[in-house]
DNA sequence: CCGGGAATTAGACAAAGTCCAGATTGCTGA
DNA sequence: TCAGCAATCTGGACTTTGTCTAATTCCCGG
């Protein structure tokens, strides 16, 4: 995959984003680096070189893919949530003492027997968190 | 079930924990109430009558219970843990819209296909989250 | 070049949770 | 009964993540 900045654009566009350049920075960021980032470590990431985007335009950003489905949430440690750019179906495997988290392909995995939803109500997402630790 | 204050002391010390006064109370509203509820709504519950323990130690014991077995902790929202006092093995489906949280039995429930885990490694749990909303 | 809506910004603010040093509690042994 | 002592509890300051707002900047069509 390319993940290059000039690819961003295109992506940005086909999920209906205003290309901008922060925008652009954001998705790199997220993208290139293929992995878990919180709001704070994608800041710092956009920000290296010099100050060029803002808290606010962080979280306003993180918030904008989320909506437009162009990136994951996942919420595992209550202090902070993980931004996942791999939006096909997956799990996760995350490791208590150290926070790291990683994927686990759903097409393995086969969930069965969940109970009917209540009428009028749709399934948005199904999370599967595998708590792991190292062994005492 | 008998979830009076006098039953609370021993189920504290059945978890090889010191039944105090503010302990014995925490555990009645989490136990009596049998629903998931936040630190906050612990301690307003605990403190409706007048002011009878503080913030720190609502938090500090929910912890103790946490690490003891008593209670379990489940993270869907980034902004609030809940607690859960039904420690058996069980799922939740979380309403977006409204925060609501139902337990889902697990017996009724199969996950097969899990990858093998990496090695030195062992399994703390599996959270299942099934996330609803009302369809639009 | 200009007007205007979209995007960005700094920084004040909010809320959840942590931390600490001092006060209270409630045993224990004499 | 009482002093001593460890465990517990407390208020309040503090930290961190995330939100909000009002003002500015950007960019595009005309």
């Amino acid at each position: 995959m390319d993940y290059s900045r000039d690819n961003m654009a295109g992506l940005l566009r086909s999920h209906d984003i205003n290309p901008t350049h922060q925008r652009i920075e954001i998705a790199h960021a997220l993208f290139s680096h293929q992995s878990h980032l919180s709001a704070d470590q994608v800041m710092a990431l956009v920000n290296t070189r010099h100050s060029e985007t803002s808290k606010a335009t962080v979280y306003n950003t993180l918030k904008l893919f989320l909506e437009k489905g162009l990136i994951r949430e996942v919420i595992v440690n209550p202090s902070k949530v993980f931004y996942d750019p791999n939006t096909s179906a997956h799990h996760h495997l995350y490791e208590v003492d150290t926070g790291e988290l990683t994927d686990i392909d759903a097409s393995q995995v086969h969930i069965s027997g969940l109970p009917a939803l209540p009428a009028g109500m749709v399934t948005e997402g199904i999370d599967l968190i595998v708590r792991i630790r190292r062994a005492d």
